[in-house]
DNA sequence: AAAAAAT
């Protein structure tokens, strides 16, 4: 059996549910023990799809995977953030991981941008697994998900970087993200890293007006690596501002949520196609810290003959966060909950962001704690694209301790000093309310915690509903959430913030 | 009874 665990996971022969490798193991008829259980159907899904995948796409050979099991790997055992990756890939291509980046035939220059401007030493767990498969020939396609906090933005990024031909002046290199934040983040992460390169970059968001340039006027992109939203990278393609015919290597970042039916399927597809019909050997790359059963079963048609990273679902939740669950009576105590507890505790703490589920929500909590004399600022997109820029770097430099955000910072936003997370609002499934969105819960709580840090978030309960939705939530990752014993104790939150390590 | 992007 080729597949690997690169850490220490113990195999868990009693567990029930259907792993992302599961269906993998079951083409290459595995032989392991938990796979034999032979009254159980193991699909809950339909057999649609599994009929039109082993009919349509090769079958998986996993006899070639070769992340080594020596001392190399094991030196990245002690990392809680990314224990437990497993790596499945095709083919016959030999990987290694990595554990320094002198390893990867890095350039010099961007060596020097990993270690002196990031300040890295070495390797993250992901990253030293994830960059061999990306930076080796034949670039394979890659399907990679790693905990929150964890380095994935490194691992495509510099990818990017050194895949690029530094004297070809035309796009080679595209990432779609699904935020106009995220994209200007992660641009920003690119400059730093490939700053001693002369690599270009652009980034391909909604204009704010203060630099608006008439579209027509526009000249064509010629800067080598693109970032952006999938609206405006369209819209440059098909006006014929952004050619594609060089680009080779295709990122989408938060991937799930991008093929997600009710997040930017259609367009990610219309880009993809666009791009692999000019260049046929595009590599792609799908990162996220969630693939949901559904997504990884769509992804696994899209993207062909891919190698895989994944990590189970009870595994994803960091243990350097610690959750809560409290109760409140009603929405007023939620309030003062944030004002008695939230700004006079956790603000000396480092920082907080407090989820809400709607827009207007953000503006009503925004404007009870501003009457009450704090100061907090918000985030959400109905905002004007200047403001939102300025919510946003006002936070990341320090200036505001307080962020009120709807899911638009859900995903990647990448603060070290967020130790604090608010549910105010649990997340919840846009069709159905009494289901809980797992992922988006996962993606929210995992803006504590980055590399490792500690953090605690704060689950506040106010109706049956709520109770409900935090069992699922718990039952879904297989973790005990503790109980903040009374809402307006002090010392009940103190004794949480200590629990945490924050105190 | 959404949020995100963008037309």
């Amino acid at each position: 059996m080729a597949e690997t665990n690169a850490a220490k996971s113990a195999p868990s022969p009693s567990e029930p549910k259907l792993s992302w490798g599961d269906q993998v193991e079951d083409a290459a008829s595995s032989s392991q023990a938990e796979l034999n259980t032979p009254a159980e159907p193991k699909r809950s899904w339909g057999d649609e799809v599994e009929e039109a995948a082993s009919s349509s796409e090769p079958e998986l050979n996993v006899d070639a995977l070769a992340i080594s099991e020596d001392k190399k790997v094991n030196k990245f055992l002690d990392e809680p953030e990314d224990s437990n990756i497993k790596a499945v890939t095709t083919g016959d291509t030999p990987y290694s991981s990595a554990s320094t980046f002198e390893d990867l035939n890095l350039t010099p220059e961007l060596l020097k941008g990993l270690y002196v401007d990031m300040k890295f030493q070495k390797p993250s767990k992901i990253q030293a697994i994830s960059l061999p498969m990306i930076l080796t020939p034949p670039y394979k396609n890659l399907v990679a998900q790693a905990h929150n906090g964890s380095g994935k933005t490194t691992c495509f990024v510099l990818g990017m970087l050194s895949r690029v031909d530094p004297n070809l002046k035309a796009p080679q290199a595209l990432c779609i993200c699904p935020t106009r934040e995220l994209a200007i983040q992660n641009l920003e992460v690119l400059r730093k890293m490939g700053k001693h390169t002369g690599i270009t970059s652009e980034c391909a968001v909604p204009m704010d007006s203060t630099n608006y340039m008439s579209f027509g006027k526009r000249p064509p992109v010629t800067a080598q690596i693109v970032i952006g939203t999938p609206g405006t990278i369209k819209k440059w393609m098909s006006a014929k501002k952004l050619g594609i015919s060089s680009v080779k290597i295709l990122v989408f970042d938060e991937a799930d949520h991008m093929l997600a039916e009710d997040g930017f399927k259609d367009d990610s597809l219309r880009i993809m196609k666009d791009i692999q019909r000019m260049s046929a050997h595009c590599q792609v790359l799908l990162f996220s810290a969630t693939f949901n059963e559904t997504v990884k079963n769509f992804v696994s048609r899209v993207v062909n003959d891919h190698n895989q990273l994944f990590v189970k679902k009870e595994d994803l939740s960091l243990e350097s966060v610690k959750q809560y669950k409290v109760n409140c009576p009603d929405e007023l105590s939620k309030v003062l909950l944030i004002k008695d507890r939230i700004f006079e505790l956790g603000e000396k703490l480092g920082q907080t962001i407090i989820f809400v589920r709607t827009r207007n929500s953000a503006g009503m909590l925004h404007k009870s704690l501003v009457e009450l004399g704090y100061e907090v600022t918000t985030i959400q997109g109905a905002l004007k694209q200047e403001d939102r820029d300025k919510i946003v770097k006002e936070f990341k430099d320090g200036l505001t301790q307080v962020l009120i955000s709807t899911d638009l910072l859900a995903r990647g936003f990448d603060q070290q000093q967020v130790n604090l997370v608010i549910n105010y609002d649990l997340p919840v499934k846009h069709e159905n309310h009494s289901e809980p969105d797992y992922e988006v819960y996962l993606h929210r709580i995992g803006r504590a915690g980055r590399f490792g840090r500690k953090g605690a978030v704060f689950n506040l309960l106010m109706s049956e509903r709520d109770q409900m939705l935090m069992e699922k939530i718990e039952r879904h990752f297989n973790s005990q959430i503790a109980q903040v014993a009374s809402w307006n104790s002090d010392e009940d939150f103190k004794g949480a913030l200590k629990a945490a390590g924050l105190l």
